[in-house]
DNA sequence: AAAAGCTGCAACCGCGTACGT
DNA sequence: TACGTACGCGGTTGCAGCTTT
């Protein structure tokens, strides 16, 4: 795929410590960078704290909707796709970033589980937490944390079966299975289904 | 100390769906 | 009903920073 970003070093800003970019800012913790090309008629790559404070000060007074309305009353160089994003995966007050417990953790390969790659299904049983946040953790940890435990359970497989040890052997296929086995399990017992995000799955 | 390789994650794109006219 | 636009989602990319050699 062609790429269109912009590629430049010096345009990338990065925070590592997982804080909300509107108290950086205030406080100026947040790194600056310069502005995108002026060739383009549209900004794209990393956002600068500039619009990040403009773009938080027009949905604070008209709302998080109309998108492409709210890019151009902030007077932002950027289409209201990236506006939403933008807000939706970074901006938000309500947004918890970094430091994924255990038991989200847990929540999450559960969820996963049942519902496969539907990161905003999943996201949404997790108070806080943003599909693409959910969506990155899996990639980059839990995919892996998978792998190895496959790695471990087919090991143990060959171990048992080398041992004769049939019986024990059918116990543990399940739990060594992929995030693709046919895994038996009663929905109900990982979630209560009442909740009306879900009454797609009710019905 | 420097280079190479790896990791994490912000932000992009394309596509499908919802909604308005 | 048909069409255009906006929105939301999942997959993917590529850079900064970290780790290993």
């Amino acid at each position: 795929m062609t790429n269109l970003r912009s590629h430049s070093s010096s345009n990338h800003y990065r925070l590592s410590n997982h804080t909300n970019p509107i108290l950086e800012t205030i406080i100026g913790v947040k790194k600056e960078r310069p502005a995108s090309s002026k060739r383009s008629q549209i900004n794209k790559g990393a956002w600068t704290s500039e619009e990040d404070t403009k773009l938080a000060e027009v949905i604070a007074v008209h709302g998080a909707k109309s998108w492409n309305t709210i890019a151009s009353k902030a007077g932002l160089k950027r289409c209201g796709k990236s506006c939403r994003l933008r807000w939706m995966n970074y901006l938000r007050p309500d947004i918890k970033r970094g430091n994924i417990s255990e038991q989200e953790e847990d929540l999450i390969l559960r969820l996963h589980k049942l519902l496969g790659n539907r990161w905003s299904l999943i996201a949404g049983r997790l108070p806080g937490r943003t599909d693409n946040e959910i969506k990155n953790y899996w990639n980059s940890h839990l995919s892996k944390k998978i792998k190895q435990k496959e790695k471990q359970g087919c090991k143990d497989e060959k171990r048992l079966v080398e041992n004769g040890k049939e019986e024990l052997r059918e116990e543990n296929k399940c739990a060594a299975g992929g995030e693709d086995s046919n895994i038996s399990f009663d929905v109900d017992e990982f979630f209560d289904f009442s909740d009306e995000k879900f009454e797609w799955i009710n019905r």
